[in-house]
DNA sequence: CCATGCGCTGAC
DNA sequence: GTCAGCGCATGG
């Protein structure tokens, strides 16, 4: 992906390459100053009075890409008034380590050495503005090949390869009025073709409106694109109603020393933020939060007095009290959260429309979603019919997706489900293909392989777990494999095809393993694929060996069906024979019928009534454990209860001790093995006496001694407890 | 905000 | 058996 940007003056444009979405906020700066010169020094980056750590917060706040491009132009535009003296090599180290470099800069930048540097280094030619496909009309240079299209190829071609077309715009830089917007109008239906590429369901990027049915975003910025042609010259319109400035950027520094020195000149700083008009410091009000003025007769509702209030906040920045959330109050959940389907407690799997595409009811908590290692409580070898009861046990949280992880980070789990044709699995070590590379428009999840792979997203995640340097050429060997980033992995039926390995029905967790190496190779698709080789590092037996199977009666494992997922497909069955005795004569809708039941029926557990319970050999604890439990006098009420359900095995006593102890107890126990005392010791010290985590009430004569035996305990019945903290 | 995805179903 | 195409969670 490319931007093109030019100077203000038109004379001097320059492309700039090799910007990915990911690390844009990072390179874009350094880009701009590679390519013109600029002295982009760190900024710091706020919006609506909130510093942006890094680009993941920016996405966070709905900031759109749009907006980032802007506020780095326009920074990088006025950094030749504003430039900070600091050297900054972290701009150069653009993919690692935003972390700690960040905030010892911003300490230094909030010293306030910011140096003013009036260079008459040729005035306008540094003075950039991004070619901004938001006005008038413009002619298509080059279309792009519809299927490779996505964000970053539409922003190609839209902000690189559409010039203005000078010849038929006449557009002032008025607001359009009805009457030029109509005579361009007509101007350009003499070329034929006009779209209006209106601000309406895509704000940030003005694409072309073709509404149709069924069509998801994606599909549909394919379908538009393909519409149109090079040559053809498209009306880009403002929606009026969207306003010209989205969100509101600014560089915070220390005071504008460039309005006290010149004063004359237009300060962007101290302009009115709402109006954009003059600094009038008699009227001008300055946000306590953010710095930025605003004329008291532009709030509304306007101000006639200045406040006498010591401190004002603009409208940006006034902490909605709602949002607030006190000591010993519970935390909110996040909008985004709130809005998901599984935080719908009455949301009820819909079984007529079977699992295609019902949501989480229930949510791996237990565990962060970037956890590495096992997940305490899952043993090696439990078993799932559907890919998303694994993903509300947290041992592999993406529904479709065969890798989870973060590219910056490494990967946590992922599945083998023989979606790719090159993997070879050997039980204690496998090959794995990474994602990508297909052509997903039209709606899907899965295609045939279509180009070529890259080491990004979820392969650079993967690749990352290796012990070693990150190659994106050649892959990297990892000199002590066992060193590297434990993987949770997964098994699926579907792999039986390959593998035999593979479980005989749904998925099944076999354990963690390590990334030994990885390396790029031609598929059999013809098209470059990533591999990577895995291999078993795991305490508990794999579910195929010997000791496996027997780990595996012992802990009496059988697949699990979702809640109620058995009776309804009883219930469909009976249905369905009905019909076939009131109606027999339908021979071949019946036999499809019976023939799809027949897989039902013919699994383990009978589809009618209560599946029966297996005898299991009793689970016993050691002498040992039995004395730790014993040891362990604080939970003694809820070992009595736990040990109760004993018959069942280790993962029931954690399940019935987790449900005994309920969850907010647990948290405290949690909190415990990860040590976070310090944490509740500054609680205790304000004396809020509620658990960190969860905000529990734990009572003022909580004594903070760490719990060694339950620590043990837990660690004895479920190896790996704590692997990968 | 947008992009991604080794599932799953019912229809054909 | 094959196929299209859906919600959802997740990451960037």
């Amino acid at each position: 992906m490319w931007i093109q940007v030019r100077t203000m003056d038109g004379k001097e444009t320059r492309r700039i390459d090799g910007l990915s979405k990911l690390t844009l906020v990072q390179e874009l700066r350094a880009k701009i100053h590679e390519a013109f010169g600029v002295e982009a020094e760190r900024q710091r980056l706020f919006y609506r009075g909130k510093q942006m750590e890094d680009a993941h917060s920016l996405f966070d706040y709905n900031v759109g890409l749009n907006d980032i491009i802007q506020l780095l132009i326009r920074q990088a535009g006025s950094s030749q008034s504003t430039v900070r003296k600091e050297k900054d090599a972290e701009l150069s180290d653009t993919d690692s380590g935003c972390g700690s470099g960040q905030s010892e800069s911003d300490k230094n930048s909030n010293n306030g050495e910011c140096a003013m540097e009036m260079e008459g280094q040729a005035g306008t030619s540094t003075q950039l503005d991004l070619i901004d496909p938001g006005y008038g009309l413009y002619k298509i240079n080059e279309c792009v090949d519809a299927r490779d299209m996505n964000m970053g190829a539409w922003f190609e071609a839209v902000v690189g390869n559409v010039t203005l077309d000078e010849s038929t715009n006449k557009t002032t830089d008025n607001e359009e009025s009805a009457d030029t917007s109509k005579s361009t109008e007509t101007k350009a239906a003499e070329e034929d073709v006009i779209y209006h590429i209106k601000y309406e369901d895509y704000p940030e990027n003005g694409i072309v409106q073709l509404r149709s049915k069924d069509i998801r975003p994606r599909a549909r910025t394919i379908l538009q694109w393909e519409q149109l042609q090079v040559g053809q010259v498209v009306m880009v319109n403002y929606n009026p109603d969207e306003p010209k400035e989205r969100g509101y950027w600014y560089d915070n520094g220390p005071e504008c020393k460039h309005c006290k020195d010149n004063p004359n000149k237009e300060c962007k700083q101290c302009a009115c933020h709402t109006c954009g008009g003059k600094q009038d410091p008699e009227k001008q009000l300055l946000c306590d939060e953010c710095d930025m003025a605003y004329h008291t007769y532009c709030l509304t509702p306007p101000l006639t007095i200045v406040p006498e209030d010591e401190d004002w906040y603009c409208p940006l920045c006034k902490i909605d009290t709602n949002e607030v959330v006190l000591a010993g109050e519970k935390l909110k959940e996040s909008k985004k959260k709130a809005k998901m389907a599984s935080a719908n407690s009455a949301c009820q799997r819909d079984w007529g429309k079977g699992m295609a595409c019902v949501g989480r009811t229930k949510e791996c908590t237990i565990v962060p979603s970037n956890h590495y290692g096992p997940v305490p409580g899952v043993p090696v070898g439990n078993q799932w019919k559907f890919r998303v009861q694994v993903s509300e046990s947290g041992v592999h949280r993406p529904h479709v997706a065969g890798i989870h992880g973060r590219s910056n980070d490494g990967a946590y789990s992922l599945v083998l489900a023989g979606g790719y044709e090159d993997d070879v699995d050997h039980g204690g070590d496998f090959t794995y293909t990474g994602s990508g590379g297909r052509d997903l428009s039209g709606n899907k999840r899965t295609a045939e392989q279509s180009c070529d792979q890259k080491l990004t997203n979820m392969n650079r995640a993967l690749a990352l777990n290796c012990n070693a340097p990150i190659n994106d050429k050649v892959g990297a060997d990892a000199k002590d494999w066992r060193a590297g980033k434990p993987v949770r992995v997964v098994r699926s039926a579907k792999g039986r095809k390959h593998s035999k390995y593979a479980p005989e029905e749904g998925n099944r967790y076999d354990g963690i393993y390590k990334v030994a190496k990885y390396w790029p190779e031609t598929g059999k698709s013809g098209f470059l694929v990533w591999r990577y080789l895995l291999k078993r590092d795991d305490e508990e037996p794999a579910p195929w060996t010997k000791d496996g199977k027997e780990r595996l009666k012992k802990l009496g494992l059988t697949i699990q069906y979702p809640e109620g997922y058995l009776e309804a497909v009883a219930n469909k069955d009976k249905e369905n024979k009905k019909r076939e005795i009131e109606d027999p004569e339908t021979p071949s809708k019946g036999k499809r019928k019976r023939k799809s039941n027949n897989e039902f029926t013919s699994s383990p557990r009978s589809a009618k009534g209560t599946p029966k319970k297996q005898k299991l050999e009793a689970f016993k604890l050691t002498a040992e454990q039995k004395k730790i439990i014993k040891e362990d006098e604080v939970n003694k009420k809820l070992w009595d209860e736990a040990l109760l359900s004993l018959k069942d095995g280790p993962v029931r006593i954690h399940q019935a001790y987790a449900d005994a102890v309920s969850f907010q107890a647990l948290c405290i126990i949690f909190s415990a093995l990860i040590q976070i005392y310090s944490c509740l010791q500054r609680s205790f010290k304000a004396e809020v006496y509620t658990c960190p985590a969860c905000r529990h009430d734990i009572g003022k004569n909580c004594s903070m001694v760490v719990n060694k035996s339950l620590q043990t305990l837990l660690t004895q019945l479920f190896p790996g407890y704590g692997n990968g903290r």
